[in-house]
RNA sequence: GGGGUCGUAGCUCAAUUUGGUUAGAGUACCGGACUGUCGAUCCGGGUGUUGCGGGUUCAAGUCCCGUCGACCCCGCCA
């Protein structure tokens, strides 16, 4: 086999009239009847190799049955291009391969699509073939880009001092948090492990066994629904530190990042990230991930809404909901049919309606105008900044409902009015999150972070362990938590917490989740052991490194990040993972299936 | 579990609104010509289970029902 001595863009001007090997896939092929050229490539680019039956007859001959996808090395003159057969457009357009052999490597199939950027296809053919779609550019590229920030992310970690310590694949089952993928025990039947959703209590179990600092690199289990930024298996920065508090942890995540995107990226991202509560957020962009690239803002006017005739309001104002408005500058020129689209997209979040009122040259303009008072309609227009040319949309309801939908409409109507600038990065800290909420099918209090959150009792104030106990033991709801949430252009980039490193601290918030002394020992018994002999302070935080993959390449899906991802419904399509075992299997595993196979032979 | 968009040649799409002759285009592919192209060009070739199954109709790619698959969203994701 001829060895390749270039990759076939290291070939350079100054090799000219060197003999060199080059090796690749057959990109494109121009068979002029004399004279043939192939564009051949490999991942670092195209380079122009000749065949001209004057030098070789046989490699001509070879030549011309060469196809696209088709794997060859070729040995040649590297030679300058004549003035009038430059082509500016590649790099290596200066010079080309005069190929006195050649070495068909591997014959290729016609391939189902072109490997080219400028051809799209289908994400289904893609993913089916994803070695063909991986060898175009913007693949081949995100993929290469993913290898240089986790090396970066390493070093900054391994440079700080963290140690990349693993942790089990196996463990086992808890049943707060995301479903879990289970894997049957052989040799312990009816007994199963779980995939981890993330290293939660081993990375915390390493900081009681004295490591200091953690990091890994580690891919994540979660068996929910699939969205274009979650994939069942994904993968997260991983961190937990020692002896530390909030502001470690804002301070070393913050260079990180810096670090990182400077490095691979080669942009600059201002330090200190702002920091907002939870409250603040919910308030004026009613999602607890707010895209601040645009300024617009939510303004609450429930104690104007009691003030009108506008049943929707008033009713909702006696049955001690809320009322927003969202101003939009400019917003007056929507037609009637792009308000009704507005409408229908926030009944998705359990709007009944959506109200509006546009601010023409001849004032406030809407069916909704007469129930409102001037004075009334005057101090809205104030309090939300309204000017001639804008539109006021109104929601009326239960909090839940009118943060959810205004905050939505807010993302929403930023990209119709491109009010996004694409190129910037725009980071941010939510914290001060309630540490529970009810959960109505459960009937019970959950986390909301996760049961190992350190409470605190207000905003500027932990308070001591007995407050904290005794606030766990009579009113958990008006507890907050310390943890923090890192938002990148509005997508929740990861997520931690101060935990709790007190054994009887833990139990209480336990308590306070509705588990039994039972339960706690069943499932959490090693965790609070641990604690009891000499946990150290700790916390730490975890970043999809997928999510940020996919803001830092602009792509659409983290699909487009990952090698091998999954369809909607979970399923690799080029392996056609997952799929049936044989009776064996699941007999070694002591497992019956409960479903009904599917019948060819019963057609109605 | 629910809502929506889509499924036609290897690929990307048209024809569907208003059911009506032999389902078209670009590209890829196949054959031929051509010694300087680089999105080569020129001549010739359509390679199709209109996802699948059923129904309505004189007639279905088009309408109806079911089903499968891809994508987006809600629920779900401590």
């Amino acid at each position: 086999m001829l060895k390749r001595t270039k990759l076939c863009t290291e070939v350079k001007e100054k090799d000219i009239d060197k003999t060199m090997v080059v090796c690749g896939w057959v990109h494109s092929w121009r068979d002029h009847g004399g004279v043939i050229f192939i564009d051949l490539r490999d991942y670092t680019g195209i380079i122009q190799v000749v065949f001209n039956p004057e030098i070789s007859k046989e490699c001509h001959d070879v030549a011309g049955k060469l196809r696209s996808e088709d794997v060859i090395a070729v040995k040649g003159i590297v030679s300058k291009r004549s003035d009038e057969t430059i082509n500016p457009k590649i790099p290596t357009g200066m010079i080309e391969v005069k190929v006195n052999e050649v070495e068909l490597l591997n014959k290729s199939l016609t391939p189902p699509f072109e490997i080219d950027d400028q051809v799209n296809v289908g994400e289904e053919h893609r993913l089916q073939y994803r070695y063909l779609d991986m060898r175009r550019n913007q693949i081949q590229h995100n993929i290469r880009m993913r290898h240089e920030v986790v090396k970066e992310f390493r070093n900054f970690l391994n440079d700080n001092h963290f140690l990349d310590i693993e942790t089990p694949i196996m463990n086992k089952s808890t049943p707060e948090g995301a479903r879990d993928f289970l894997v049957p025990s052989r040799v312990n039947p009816g007994k199963f492990y779980a995939l981890p959703q993330s290293p939660q209590i081993f990375k915390q179990i390493l900081m009681v066994a004295g490591f200091d600092k953690y990091y890994q690199i580690v891919r994540c289990f979660r068996d929910e629904d699939l969205r274009k930024d979650r994939q069942p298996e994904f993968t997260q920065i991983d961190m937990e530190m020692s002896f530390i508090d909030e502001e470690d942890i804002y301070g070393v995540v913050e260079e990180m990042f810096r670090t990182v995107i400077k490095k691979v990226f080669h942009k600059n991202v201002k330090t200190p990230f702002p920091r907002y509560t939870y409250r603040e957020v919910m308030d004026k962009y009613g999602l607890d991930k707010p895209d601040l690239r645009y300024a617009l803002e939510l303004t609450d006017i429930t104690d104007l809404a009691g003030k009108t005739d506008f049943m929707v309001f008033k009713e909702t104002v006696e049955k001690k909901g809320i009322v927003k408005c969202l101003n939009v500058p400019g917003g007056a020129k929507l037609s009637r049919k792009e308000i009704d689209d507005l409408t229908s997209f926030v009944s998705i979040f359990g709007a009944k309606g959506l109200a509006w009122i546009k601010i023409t040259d001849k004032g406030p303009e809407s069916v909704v105008v007469k129930f409102i008072p001037e004075p009334v309609m005057k101090e809205i227009m104030d309090r939300a900044k309204s000017r001639k040319g804008d539109v006021l949309f109104f929601m009326a309801d239960q909090p839940q409902v009118v943060y959810d939908s205004l905050g939505n409409l807010r993302n929403k109507l930023a990209e119709i009015f491109k009010l996004i600038d694409e190129d910037q990065l725009n980071f941010l800290w939510v914290h001060n999150f309630p540490l529970m909420e009810y959960d109505k099918v459960e009937n019970r209090l959950t986390a909301i972070h996760h049961p190992f959150t350190h409470p605190k009792r207000a905003l500027d104030d932990i308070g001591s362990e007995k407050d904290l106990i005794k606030t766990l033991k009579e009113n958990p709801q008006d507890l907050f938590a310390r943890s923090y949430d890192l938002v990148l252009n509005g997508i929740e980039l990861g997520g931690g917490s101060i935990r709790i490193h007190h054994r009887k601290l833990q139990e209480e918030t336990f308590s306070a989740l509705g588990l039994k002394e039972e339960q706690m020992k069943d499932q959490f018994g090693f965790l609070l052991d641990a604690l009891s002999y000499g946990a150290p302070p700790h916390g730490g935080i975890a970043f999809g490194l997928d999510r940020f993959l996919m803001l830092l390449l602009k792509q659409g899906s983290i699909r487009d990040v990952i090698p091998f991802p999954k369809t909607q419904k979970a399923v690799c399509l080029m392996s056609d993972s997952p799929s049936e075992v044989s009776e064996k299997q699941l007999k070694e595993l002591s497992i019956k299936l409960d479903i009904l196979k599917a019948d060819p032979d019963q057609r109605s």
